[in-house]
DNA sequence: GTTGTGTGTCAACAACCGTTGGCATACGGT
DNA sequence: ACCGTATGCCAACGGTTGTTGACACACAAC
């Protein structure tokens, strides 16, 4: 995403603004949108404020850049049908683990409304479409889908974002061992059953 | 919370204190903690910015008397064992629609380290003693409310925060149906089943 | 060597923030 | 009527923020 669209030179400039990607991240992930300030992330990668305003034109463009993200679902048609709510979970919770973008766009959310924007396209079309795979009723899709998402960012608010002490405590496996069966139900089950 | 603790003269300024209040409430809820200035909430309450300090004492001072909170949780001792899931999300709907302070806190809590604080002593108290009520192993119970806190946050993270279209659509009896059996298990389950 | 372009620093701006102190006014007790 | 106190507004402070423009230096092309 830093390297030109076109095969132009390798610019010069690509440390550095590898440099502010990851300081931008790790701010917005610890601090939010508003708290993690421009300064404080050039400092973080030890060049001027200027340079991020140069770089990414603004600091909506700065997050922009930042909460570039892939959720990198599986292909869940390939998942026997009884399995799938544990591999979504155990993949969503390696991905929050391995990536603080994921934090940053939780924690950005609640107060920006463009990282908001972004979050409801992440989940509603990477994850949408993913549930479409294993079509069954169409009309129910896109429920089962916000049903995962509620779950999933639960997960991740409480543990990650307000650090529930029982829920950063819990093994990861134990914790898969209890939300996959919600995960799974969401996906294939139907209501009040 | 308004009244003073030891019965003096009714103040003359409750009215103002309550309209501060409602409005900081609105706006908390709306913005976040930083987005919501006091001179913000002092236009909406018509007054002056210096009246909120006066008051208050400060903006954290602010958000902490507009941050009481009480989830009132019904006496779970008393409701038949296989209902306990309907009932919890039931009154957690109700107390979302009803009263934005809950909002508010979920917004702040992203970024404002009180916030956070405030929620956990909120979930961690509140709702573990709930579950306790009806002690099974007590070496599970926070466990139990955790994952319950899980789900019944990330609900309102997508439904009232990011506002995913179809966790904001959704009927809310259909999405007690959806939910209730998953608190159910949380509360009343084993991991695995 | 000269020129031009990319990379980086520095200082400053305008706007906004939480917060403070002073001053006018209206009320309640006597 | 008088006085002390509570209530409210106004103006300003110091600090921080995103953002901007001018200037210094390094490197590549010719």
């Amino acid at each position: 995403m830093t390297a030109p669209a076109h095969p132009t030179h390798p610019r010069r400039s690509d440390a550095t603004r590898a440099a502010i990607l990851r300081a931008a991240r790790e701010r917005f992930a610890a601090d939010g949108y508003e708290r993690a300030t421009i300064r404080a992330i050039a400092a973080d990668a030890r060049i001027d404020p200027s340079m991020v305003m140069r770089y990414y034109g603004s600091k909506e463009g700065l997050f922009a850049a930042a909460a570039e993200f892939d959720l990198r679902l599986p292909d869940l048609a390939a998942v026997s049908s009884e399995q799938l709510g544990e591999v979504l979970v155990r993949h969503f919770l390696a991905r929050w683990e391995g990536d603080e973008t994921l934090v940053a766009l939780l924690r950005a959310a609640s107060t920006n409304p463009g990282a908001a924007e972004r979050m409801r396209g992440i989940f509603a079309d990477q994850l949408t479409a993913a549930v479409a795979t294993f079509g069954t009723d169409p009309a129910l899709t896109a429920r089962r889908a916000g049903l995962v998402a509620s779950q999933i960012l639960g997960l991740a608010f409480t543990r990650y974002v307000v650090r529930l002490p029982p829920m950063v405590d819990v093994d990861p496996e134990e914790l898969v061992s209890w939300v996959a069966p919600t995960l799974q139900r969401y996906l294939t089950g139907l209501p009040q059953t």
